[in-house]
RNA sequence: UGGGCUAUCGCCAAGCGGUAAGGCACAGCACUUUGACUGCUGCAUUCGUUGGUUCGAAUCCAACUAGCCCAG
């Protein structure tokens, strides 16, 4: 047998930068791929700096391909990433939900898509520079892992994978802190050694998410009330699809005390305002399960939930309420739980799976 | 039209003769590969207007203006 070959998607940073020079040193062949999934042609202005899918990403992408000496190539996604994240994340907006697209991009772009063409060039997996790890359990399934360092871990968004994916997938970064992967790439000389961090959306680099959606559909998203949870109209707000629950900033509402999102009702055009108190639950639905570590359970299990990213995790039990929906009910009341994002549950280190709040 | 009350930052609101609290909102920064939350910083040389009293007034006096309430 030759040596298995990976593909890397190569985002042009400092992370998937190193996981390639990693997995060449583990003795694979690698093949970097940078996926072309947003900028169109006549964009490439806006996004210097921060973006995975800028068309300097290309370049940085490139350079660091030549560096290492591994081939390099750019593959287009636009049409996947146009349908699958996108159009995902208007409709949610539009729903009153609110999407994370980043763990729909993962899922059906990082992975369906990219995997699948990368089997057809001959590749045996695929690998990112993401900061979680994947380990093989003693019940044979495959799972996602928390990286080496609490401090950057990507777990979360990764819940989704499937078990296929899982298997022909490689995230070597997961071993390291995000320092050390910067030494390592400023031991290699790599340019991209201290580019920063993405962060925001990464198709909407101006952080004006509503414009964007409104520029998308070519819609407006007419003003409407706010209104308390016994129904009184507190003011007005700019179109549903600026807001999302637990939310404070933006609302223009002096009651004296700090007012959050509670609620969003597309029906009637309508924001529920409430005190910080009405923003705190203990319990949540959720669909659209995958399960990672185990299989669906038959019997109500204790885990930790995340209801964000970022979120620390807060105890919980979980147990299946219907075909493909589960409910988890909380030790202590978690704030915000927000339709549209994602539920992922954790025993330990391992993700256990996940799915999204209803 | 008589009588009474109130006028302080976008909203609410301290102040009661000694040189403008606070909350909310808002802005910036930090945090953050989603939306949020959170933290820090900033935010009225000026108190409806015009005069007066006083060493000194948002605070006392007068007139004017506006709003509210009660009589009609």
């Amino acid at each position: 047998m030759g040596k298995q070959t990976v593909v890397v998607g190569m985002s042009g940073g400092v992370d998937s930068s190193v996981a390639a020079y990693l997995l060449k040193e583990q003795g694979y062949d690698v093949i970097g791929v940078t996926m072309q999934i947003w900028q169109a042609e006549d964009q490439c202005s806006i996004s210097d700096h921060g973006g995975c899918c800028g068309l300097s990403a290309v370049e940085d992408a490139r350079n660091v391909a030549s560096q290492l000496h591994i081939p390099h190539y750019v593959m287009n996604f636009r049409s996947e990433f146009e349908k699958y994240v996108i159009d995902y994340f208007v409709d949610e907006y539009e729903r009153g939900r609110t999407p994370n697209p980043c763990i729909a991009c993962n899922r059906f772009i990082k992975w369906e898509s990219l995997l699948s063409r990368s089997v057809a060039i001959g590749a045996d997996a695929i690998a990112t520079g993401h900061y979680a790890r994947i380990d093989k359990l003693a019940n044979g399934r495959f799972c996602i892992r928390t990286s080496a360092t609490a401090q950057k871990d990507q777990t979360y968004a990764l819940y989704n994978l499937t078990q296929e994916q899982l298997s022909r997938t490689k995230m070597p970064v997961g071993e390291y802190t995000k320092e050390e992967i910067r030494t390592i790439a400023r031991q290699l000389g790599l340019q991209v050694a201290d580019k920063p961090d993405s962060q925001e959306i990464c198709f909407v680099p101006d952080r004006d998410y509503a414009g964007f959606i409104s520029q998308k559909t070519k819609k407006q998203y007419p003003p409407g009330n706010f209104v308390s949870q016994d129904g009184r109209v507190l003011g007005r707000h700019q179109g549903i699809i600026h807001y999302t629950v637990g939310q404070r900033k933006g609302l223009g509402l002096a009651v004296g005390h700090p007012v959050f999102v509670t609620a969003i009702v597309p029906e009637r055009n309508e924001v529920v305002i409430g005190e910080d108190a009405d923003v705190w639950g203990d319990t949540l639905q959720a669909v659209c399960l995958n399960w990672m570590a185990i299989e669906q359970p038959a019997e109500e299990i204790s885990c930790v939930a995340k209801i964000r990213y970022s979120h620390a995790g807060a105890p919980c039990r979980v147990r299946m309420v219907g075909n493909d929906r589960m409910e988890c009910r909380f030790e202590e009341p978690v704030r915000a739980i927000t339709p549209g994002q994602a539920v992922v549950l954790y025993d330990g280190e391992y993700v256990l799976g996940g799915g999204v709040i209803l």
